[in-house]
DNA sequence: ATTAAAACAAGAATGAATATTAATGGATGA
DNA sequence: TCATCCATTAATATTCATTCTTGTTTTAAT
């Protein structure tokens, strides 16, 4: 997507386009992992000086309430946030947090399989896969 | 799974028997769906007039440390406590955050399909599906 | 029964996220 | 061009779930 499909999504929604909107979702889509609204603060703070925390917040609940984005929630510590709002699998190191998307073969056939036993139609979805990655693995044998 | 069988869980892991821990994890798995923190304090200061929120939490992390349930962690509001830790369905009400479980056929069949292409080994999952619930969706149309 | 370790209750502290408020800066029309 | 309007921003205050701290109580081994 670019910045004038973003454009048009925006005004389309009644949300005025501002650099920093911009500046929040081309840094996500950036990113392979999902930051946390405190890591995108702080990447974006050297181009945008005056940006705030809370310019963040409500950055990412728009583009979050425009379903550009995935807001993941977590036991601990703060909400990490996807860019791909599609079925997929995030695999979740349960030591250190690292998140990476995962798309197994065929995972939207399967995904169907499931979804077409409902009487509902879900809105959305999160599959979660928690392990421990390599680096955090190894870690824990010396 | 009978009380002495957590007592034996409980000491075998160097853990104390103690009538909160066993108030906290009967409590949930007398509830179909998954209650917060605060929802099973105050369920069970009737019968426990001295437990404090604190050891609710206490209570949870132990019992979610030894895998006898789940946490999970929603982008707003607090964490709710699944008993069951087996691959399954949150079905969460996107509105009112009602929670419950679904199993739909096949599951486990699907679920290894993906598990059995990765090189790791997952320590647990978590598969929501975002809806409206019934009783949600008809207020709306009011 | 004695005793040490673990767990408890109560309340303070923490920290992520939201709400508030005043300032900012485009857009619009006179 | 200028003044006004209004959404958005930045800064700050506040909220609320969760964790931490302290002193007391309970558990369970001896």
């Amino acid at each position: 997507m670019d910045d004038q499909e973003l454009y048009a999504i925006f005004r389309k929604n009644g949300y005025k386009v501002t650099s920093q909107r911009l500046a929040v979702y081309n840094y996500l889509i950036s990113r392979e992992d999902h930051p946390s609204a405190d890591e995108i603060f702080n990447a974006l703070k050297e181009e945008h000086p005056t940006i705030s925390l809370g310019t963040i917040y409500n950055s990412l609940s728009v583009l979050r309430d425009l379903g550009l984005i995935q807001e993941l929630g977590f036991n601990e510590g703060s909400s990490r946030y996807d860019p791909n709002t599609e079925v997929h699998v995030n695999m979740v190191c349960e030591k250190c947090g690292e998140i990476h998307d995962y798309y197994p073969e065929f995972l939207e056939t399967l995904w169907e399989k499931i979804t077409n036993s409902l009487e509902i139609t879900p809105t959305g979805q999160r599959i979660d896969i928690y392990y421990q990655c390599e680096k955090c693995s190894n870690q824990m044998k010396e």
